[in-house]
DNA sequence: CCGCGAAGATTGCGGCAGCATTACGAGGAC
DNA sequence: GTCCTCGTAATGCTGCCGCAATCTTCGCGG
């Protein structure tokens, strides 16, 4: 999962990026809204933290102007001002949800789960492909009921192939979902993942294969 | 917009329904989960109003029932238990929204628009001709829902020629999906590719065929 | 109806891009 | 310390794809 976060606050930011890495979730940062409009032409994100109060402006303004532009991504604003009616003009302009400052990171988890239930079919709530069952949300893996226990990197690889599978993931989706943008990629690290993710399911016996399209991308089916 | 109201206070209950009806909306009420579920079956709800303490059980456990009943009727819990920790939990079961007690009828006239908002579904981008389905945005094909794979140029090939099934796409529009200015092309290489790409439509029996015309280019239709 | 030329279809071959795998070492967690 | 993750790079291999040679089909004129 990938969000892009809108904040001016560095260290609220930094601290909120690091929380949520640990949920296995790739963020984006920014403190403009100038830069944040052409982040999302560039990328495709799951949700969109927005900070109401930026130097550049109200980041409520940011909403119609995504909406605009056609992008239904969800976005929860995040601000001080936390009174009942300032709550009201917020979702009014757009988002899809609220959260006061302070919060709990717990909390702001929950409320993103919440958001991005929606979508039933990009967000099932479970997967289960082959004697695996995925839970991408909460990045937890079964097989046969018995916890398989990944590193994050290869979790994030296998929850953005179970989210489509049996249909091709682009590599280029696949190493979206697993770095942001400041963390360059030069060599395969992509492909030492899938390999090792490769030999971790078969040795669990999670019953499917991951297969590759020459040129496209990758693909997770069962065996 | 019809929603159905679970309360177990009266006098809430009439408030509610009285502010509700005031902006057009039908409300029904009951006090019990057991009518409560009946009720979903008998009626099509725009949205459920869900408080948590009800006098025949936790009202969150009406959640997941209905989640399984496969409806995804957006639901908003209502409850005097506000704390964060609960919210996550409430969110969590499958609620879209949460909102403590006490509250303004103005704000959750405006998480029910916010909530109504999210989009019921997304665009379909997928073309089906015969037994196969193809998704030019991500680059996959199904037969009969099974994947079929295939090289990256007769995939871009492929693609083309759905985006205007039944019609005849030219040579070199086709040339232009699929090689770049930089690829200059000296052979028949697109022919290959064509030919290629048949024999593994017919070998995956897609119920598709490739007509070509003569001296213009060609056509995918159903056969 | 036949013959001819051009467009298209098919297939084998070879080069090489893209992928798989693995070892190694730096860095982090405990 | 020990164990695990993860980026890097070297190695070997697979099969795509451009090419070209050959065969087939189509359209047209006589």
């Amino acid at each position: 999962m990938r969000l892009l976060l809108i904040e001016d606050e560095r260290e609220l930011a930094d601290a909120l990026s690091a929380a949520l890495s640990k949920h296995g979730i790739v963020t984006d940062h920014t403190m403009h809204l100038a830069d944040a409009f052409e982040l999302t032409r560039q990328n495709t994100y799951d949700a969109i933290l927005l900070d109401r109060r930026l130097p550049d402006g109200e980041g409520l303004s940011f909403i119609p102007m995504l909406r605009r532009s056609g992008a239904d991504t969800p976005i929860i604003v995040l601000t001080a001002r936390n009174e009942p009616l300032e709550r009201v003009e917020g979702l009014d302009v757009g988002a899809d949800d609220y959260l006061g400052k302070p919060f709990l990171v717990d909390e702001l988890m929950a409320r993103l789960r919440a958001v991005l239930r929606r979508p039933p079919s990009l967000t099932e709530l479970q997967i289960t492909v082959g004697r695996m069952v995925i839970d991408p949300l909460h990045l937890s893996v079964t097989v046969e009921s018995a916890p398989l226990d990944l590193p994050r990197r290869e979790l994030l690889v296998l929850a953005a192939l179970a989210k489509r599978k049996d249909k091709t993931v682009l590599r280029s989706t696949l190493e979206a979902a697993v770095y942001n943008y400041e963390e360059e990629i030069q060599s395969n690290a992509l492909d030492a993942h899938i390999s090792r993710l490769r030999k971790r399911l078969t040795d669990a016996g999670a019953g499917v294969a991951v297969h590759n399209i020459r040129g496209v991308g990758y693909l997770l089916k069962e065996e």
